[in-house]
DNA sequence: AATAGGCCCAACCGCTCTAGT
DNA sequence: TACTAGAGCGGTTGGGCCTAT
């Protein structure tokens, strides 16, 4: 199978920038006689480049049937729809595209379309709303807010700076690990992982655990052998999500011992990042001609209601008013 | 006007796949 | 069946351009 030797081997060929010159001598010599072997061409075409560059400048750019020009909002709309069926196979997603490369294809959506989704609060690799992680990324929101809300009395001056980031960074692994269980658990919603998660923050603020203890108190690395996260990941698994949330309430007492730990799962090796499971997935299955299953983009989605809670909590005053609601923040635990 | 930072995209790199022997 | 050369793919980079300060 070995590498293919491609430029590698080749000393003194020319790099970078296409000249006018180079590109008239590659257009007209494909023109007059195909390009046939490209490894072969360069010589026959009078250039100084290796065989590699020459395919790449005329499929990416040379090309005559090349349309050039911003994308249309067709375009765009086709490009976001293959994707959530394909991914990151863009030389498919360009047979679907005439006149369109997978390089630029690639290059639009790594530098547009990638962010508009985001804005839009759509996981670009999934195509799934986003929860889990405007959660995670909400987190030091969340203590900051608890930090001031907790009035100025000794609670606030304990949360240093250290100590804040040592609770994101715990609450984010008790996060994660209760989002990997909720989306490889096909079965009934689990028992609001979410105050766990905050208990185990909370419990991490008294300063009495640190993150190794956490880690082995969890069985992390369990985590390690993860049951394949298939593209039919179960929607149940989303709706424990939302459990997560409905957890969140006035009533809920805190214990700084629980820490929520149900152990690992068994089944898969490699990644524990459920939100690029998928891609790896196809990865997996290897390379260039390989199809991956569709995902299921237009799926019903249980956790838009998880969705619709996180919008509201990020509307303003959203958060204070969830805190406000939790008498516990200013229990003796802080 | 100068400069820093961000954006964009052509081109490169390293890997896998496929076809030929 | 095993091996190799060549082709193709996806990820990444680097430098030019644009914009904000």
């Amino acid at each position: 199978m070995g590498r293919s030797p491609s430029c590698d081997g080749e000393t003194g060929v020319k790099k970078g920038p296409w000249t006018i010159e180079e590109d008239k001598l590659l257009v007209e010599y494909i023109k007059e006689k195909g390009h046939g072997s490209w490894r072969r061409l360069p010589k026959l075409a009078g250039l100084n480049r290796c065989g590699k560059s020459c395919r790449l400048r005329w499929t990416n750019y040379l090309r005559p049937d090349i349309k050039r020009g911003r994308f249309t909002d067709d375009e765009e709309k086709l490009i976001i729809h293959l994707h959530s069926l394909l991914g990151n196979k863009w030389s498919s997603i360009a047979t679907k595209l005439p006149g369109r490369t997978d390089n630029e294809i690639k290059n639009y959506w790594n530098t547009h379309l990638h962010k508009k989704l985001l804005g839009m609060g759509i996981d670009p690799v999934t195509h799934r709303p986003r929860t889990d992680l405007s959660l995670l990324a909400g987190l030091p929101g969340l203590l900051a807010v608890a930090g001031n809300f907790v009035d100025s009395g000794a609670a606030t001056a304990a949360w240093n700076m250290n100590a804040l980031k040592l609770q994101v960074d715990a609450a984010k692994f008790q996060l994660l690990q209760g989002l990997v269980r909720a989306l490889t658990t096909a079965a009934a919603p689990a028992p609001a992982p979410g105050m766990d998660n905050l208990r185990a923050l909370l419990a991490v603020s008294t300063g009495g655990i640190d993150q190794n203890m956490l880690l082995q108190q969890c069985q992390w690395n369990d985590m390690n052998n993860l049951p394949a996260l298939t593209s039919s990941a179960p929607t149940s698994g989303m709706h424990n999500i939302s459990g997560m949330f409905d957890g969140f309430s006035a009533s809920d007492g805190l214990s700084s011992t629980e820490l929520g730990c149900h152990g690992g799962v068994s089944g898969r090796n490699g990644t524990v990042d459920p939100m690029v499971a998928d891609d790896q997935e196809c990865k997996n299955n290897g390379g260039g001609g390989v199809s991956c299953e569709e995902t299921p983009a237009s799926s019903p989605f249980d956790g838009l209601q998880s969705l619709n809670l996180i919008d509201d909590l990020n509307t303003d005053g959203g958060w204070k008013d969830l805190l406000e609601q939790m008498s516990w923040l200013n229990s003796s635990e802080l």
